[in-house]
DNA sequence: ACCTGAACACCGTTCAAGT
DNA sequence: ACCTGAACACCGTTCAAGT
């Protein structure tokens, strides 16, 4: 049905079906029997790519990071002002905090081990990043620690707030730039 | 084993024994078996208490519900003036963010629709209240309303840290400190 | 190397039968 | 009114057997 032709399938079709399975129902969507159901073949099948079902979740996890969070921060770091940069990657993460479905139910998984692994590595790596562009800015490290606490907490909680009160955030363009600059001096001295 | 003698059980029992389970184990452990084995009673006896899994879940939000964040508000309330309540809330917050497992494990399973229903309730409550301060203080209510969803979405972003990066938030009461305040100044104009 | 099909374990749910 | 015990469905996991 999903699959057209009968090639063989890869881990990598597992995993992708995975992450889509995850965006769609979250967590408890991605279920060996139904994934191969819509893959065309049979769950005896998925334990030869995969240990189990956590390997198959940890598969996914992975496309899903080198994809997702690399291409912001470089998309962010193409700017050459670290003022810049802070106020662009604000943004793009409250354009977006309610876009990416992935995340979403990342964030609503978060008691699963290896989802807790990775979103405490992306957390620590995002509170460096915020932290390295008020240093730059001349801000001293123990505040600009404080404030990219503060400024990654904020973001985490639009996510939260965008998956379980949507309308609380801003509706319109004109809002959600006020949101944007609110931010974004709520992290400055 | 838990339940001594063998008096019967009440719904009551059943939502507490499952709140407790999902505070050491998250939701996936308010699992029906393994809590009859607790209680010593079987499975089946459940179904005279509860429709289904869903409804012990609902019963052990509702539980929950009014113990935990009522009281907080009721706290908190019982100063007079709103900018000492702001900061006090703020206070209690960053304390007891990372110690109310309950509220974690639910922030952990936000795409469960009962849980969803119950924090985006929560949220809105939140928000409103925060808002209200601000308003007291004399902010104009558009105003004050961004800011409060900022404030809010701090919160919940140091409950996200608390959970999967606990050792990036502040450890001693000095850097707390300075967290409540950094945050409280945030919100003000 | 990769897949099938049957088997088993575990948990949710139903229900007839017990007290 | 409240509980038991057996039954069934669904999904994870294993494995012998197929190609």
């Amino acid at each position: 049905m999903a699959q057209e032709g009968n090639r063989k399938l890869s881990a990598e079709d597992w995993a992708q079906a995975a992450l889509n399975a995850l965006g769609e129902g979250g967590l408890s969507a991605v279920a060996i029997e139904p994934l191969a159901k819509r893959l065309g073949t049979t769950k005896g099948s998925f334990y030869w790519h995969f240990k189990d079902r956590a390997a198959l979740i940890e598969a996914a996890l992975a496309t899903w990071e080198q994809l997702g969070t690399d291409a912001v921060i470089a998309e962010v770091d193409s700017e050459a002002d670290p003022a810049d940069r802070l106020h662009r990657l604000f943004a793009h993460v409250i354009d977006y905090a309610a876009h990416d479905r992935v995340e979403l139910a990342l964030l609503a998984s978060a008691d699963q081990p290896p989802i807790a692994a990775m979103l405490r590595r992306i957390a620590d790596r995002r509170i460096e990043y915020v932290a390295g562009l008020l240093r730059e800015m001349g801000m001293p490290a123990a505040e600009a620690r404080t404030r990219a606490v503060v400024g990654v907490s904020i973001y985490h909680g639009f996510n939260h707030l965008a998956r379980v009160a949507p309308e609380s955030l801003p509706g319109t363009d004109e809002q959600r730039k006020t949101l944007v600059d609110a931010t974004f001096h709520t992290l400055l001295p």
